[in-house]
DNA sequence: TAACTAGCTTCTTATATAACAATGCATG
DNA sequence: CATGCATTGTTATATAAGAAGCTAGTTA
């Protein structure tokens, strides 16, 4: 079972924005330190998620747990423009979820040597000393899972809920498999 | 020398290691 | 009161994605 601890999304909104007055307008809510970063940072609660708003109009949501989660920050976003007349027209722009970052487990200690091998050595990357987490690359998918001697896995980089699904059967499998081999 | 590309910055989140800093508590 | 050990806390390491802007390096 998949557990969603993080999801990216972005959008585009069909405006330029002037972020210091911007900043200015909305209050403690905005950060925006343009010789840090060009982004202006937005969160509405302490523990909501995270806005990124540029000067071109586009933005980031980082940080829900959900995808409902970020669409509902997306719209309060939009409300929050809209009102202090900084957009006309909130719906003309397009937002999609770019990355999902969930955690399973595998329910059993893991030998990440022996699956480093097991996996195929092209498709892994483990080096203890660096870090603890074999790396794995699965051909033909976008998600990358980080497998941990723990049992525990985590699984980036999925554009969406089903390859994320995908990936964690396939690697419970592939892992089942080497388990009953050796 | 100009134009282009690549790589880095910022942020979020789980995961797990080591190395370090700072503090707590006990014993001499 | 000082020293030693233990515990807690922070930072680093690595992964993906978006974004703008800077720098460094390459190429014509």
């Amino acid at each position: 079972m998949l557990e969603i601890v993080n999801v990216v999304g972005s959008g585009s909104l069909d405006a330029e924005f002037d972020l210091e007055r911007v900043a200015a307008d909305i209050g403690s809510i905005a950060d925006y330190d343009p010789d840090k970063y060009p982004g202006m940072y937005l969160r509405f609660a302490e523990d909501a998620p995270l806005i990124t708003v540029y000067r071109t109009g586009k933005y980031i949501v980082t940080g829900a747990d959900s995808e409902a989660e970020a669409q509902a920050i997306r719209e309060r976003f939009l409300d929050l423009l809209a009102d202090n007349g900084m957009i006309t027209a909130p719906d003309d722009e397009w937002f999609r979820i770019q990355n999902f970052v969930c955690t399973a487990e595998l329910e059993e200690p893991l030998n990440l040597n022996a699956l480093a091998i097991g996996l195929g050595l092209e498709s892994t990357e483990y080096e203890p000393e660096q870090f603890p987490g074999l790396i794995y690359r699965p051909t033909g998918a976008d998600s990358v899972v980080l497998l941990f001697a723990s049992g525990r896995v985590v699984i980036t980089g999925s554009p969406n809920l089903d390859e994320a699904e995908e990936t964690f059967t396939a690697l419970q499998e592939a892992v089942t498999d080497l388990l009953t081999v050796d």
